[in-house]
DNA sequence: TTTTACAATGAGTAAAAATTCATTCAAAAA
DNA sequence: TTTTTGAATGAATTTTTACTCATTGTAAAA
C-alpha cells in the first residue's frame, strides 16, 4: 500500500545528498560558528525539520563532513606512501589536483572544511589532526627520497611539504573568496620550488 | 580633583589596545560569526561592558581590525610598485615576511582576518577587495618585469602573483592551525618558483 | 575625609539561532 | 476511493548571544 522500503530508502538517500552538499558549501564559506542551518536548509531546498530528522544536530552534520574529508586525506597519504618515483607520484598528484580545482569547489570546500575543524567545535581534532600528520609525514618522505634521488632541491622536507600544503590551502581559500577572478596555477608551478632545474 | 584628562586618556588607550589585541586573535581563530564578545572580553580581561564603551557592536570592532589590515597590504602593494629590482623586492618581502612569521602570530592573524572578511559581515568587501587587487596587479607587474629582465620563470605572471599570495595565506592558516608543529620555510624556498636556477 | 569625573562592572533584556513536534502530504495498492 | 506508512513541513520552544544600563570602583586634590 505505500511506498516499497527501497522508494523510501532512496528518498532519504537523494535527500542526504542534498543535505551534505548545501552543508559543504556553506560551511566551507562561513565556518561552523557563522553557517546557521537555516541557510543551509535553504541552500538544499528542504525544510528545517527535515534536516534534523537526518542530522541530530548542525555539529554532527559538520562532522560527517569533517570526516569524508579526513578520508580523502587517508587516500592521499597512501599515495604518498607508494614505492613509485617522487618526482612522479608528485607531479600526478599535482595534476590531478589542478584537474579538480579547475573544474570545480569541491575539492576547494573540503580543504578549506579541515582547517576550518582544529578551531571550531571543541576538542577531537585527533582524527583531522592524525590523518594530516600522516599525510605529511608521507610527503615528507617522499620529498628526502627525491632529494636522494638527486631529483629534488636540497631543504627541509618538513618545511618543503608544510609549503606545498599550505599552499593548496591558500588556493583553496583564494578560489571561494575571488571567484571568477581565481586563475588556477598550472600544476609545474605548483611543484617548481621542489624539483630541481625547471 | 578627579585624574587629569591625559590620564583618562591613556586608560581608555590601553583598555582599546587590549580590546583589539584579543579581538584580533579570536576573530582570526573563530571568524566574526562564530566569535563570541564574552570570549573577547574575557580574553582582553575586561568585562562585556566596557567593551561595547569603546565598540558600539562587535561588526564595528571587526571592521576597526580590518581596515588596519587593508592598510598594511596597502603599504605592501607601495613596496611592489617601486621601481628597483624585482629580484630584490621580492626577496627584501619574503624575508621580511619570514622574520614576521618566525617572531610571533600578528601577521599570521592579519592575514588570516583579511581572507575571513569576504565572506563575512555581508557587502562592504570594497576596501579589502580593492587593496587585495592593488596588490596583487602592482605583484604581477614586478613578476612582469622581471621576466623580461630574464631573472624570473617563464610564466602567467597573474597565476605566479596568486600562488605567492596562497601560499603566505595558507602558511598564516598552518601556523594558527599547527601551533608548535609549524616549521616556517626560509624565505628563499617561498621564492623559489619565481627565480631561475637555484 | 569628601567630592568629583569618569572608567569599569555584570546582571538583565532583546534578538537571533538551534532544536522539537504535532500536523500535513504523497504515492502505492487494496 | 480509502488506507497505510513514512517523508516533509514550519510554527512553537529553548538556548545562546549580542547589547544595555543602573550601579560600583578609584585616583586626584580640595
Amino acid at each position: 500500500m505505500p511506498r516499497t522500503k527501497e522508494q523510501y530508502e532512496e528518498m532519504r538517500r537523494a535527500t542526504r545528498e542534498k543535505i551534505q552538499a548545501a552543508a559543504m558549501h556553506v560551511f566551507a564559506r562561513k565556518g561552523f560558528g557563522a553557517a546557521n542551518v537555516q541557510d543551509i536548509a535553504e541552500t538544499a531546498g528542504i525544510s528545517i525539520g527535515l534536516m534534523y530528522r537526518h542530522y541530530k544536530t548542525k555539529e554532527v552534520l559538520f562532522r560527517e563532513l569533517v570526516e569524508f574529508a579526513a578520508a580523502g586525506m587517508g587516500r592521499a597519504a597512501e599515495r604518498f606512501e607508494s614505492g613509485d618515483s617522487p618526482r612522479l607520484v608528485i607531479s600526478n598528484f599535482a595534476g590531478e589536483v589542478w584537474r579538480d580545482m579547475t573544474s570545480g569547489d569541491e575539492l576547494a570546500n573540503l580543504l578549506i572544511l579541515m582547517s576550518r575543524y582544529a578551531a571550531e567545535p571543541a576538542g577531537e581534532t585527533e582524527l583531522i589532526v592524525g590523518q594530516n600528520e600522516r599525510m605529511m609525514n608521507a610527503a615528507a618522505g617522499l620529498i628526502q627520497r627525491g632529494q636522494q634521488l638527486g631529483e629534488f632541491r636540497a631543504g627541509d622536507p618538513d618545511a618543503m611539504t608544510l609549503l606545498f600544503f599550505a599552499a593548496l590551502q591558500g588556493l583553496a581559500e583564494m578560489k571561494l573568496n575571488m571567484g571568477s577572478r581565481f586563475v588556477m596555477p598550472s600544476a609545474e608551478l605548483l611543484t617548481a620550488f621542489l624539483f630541481k632545474e625547471g
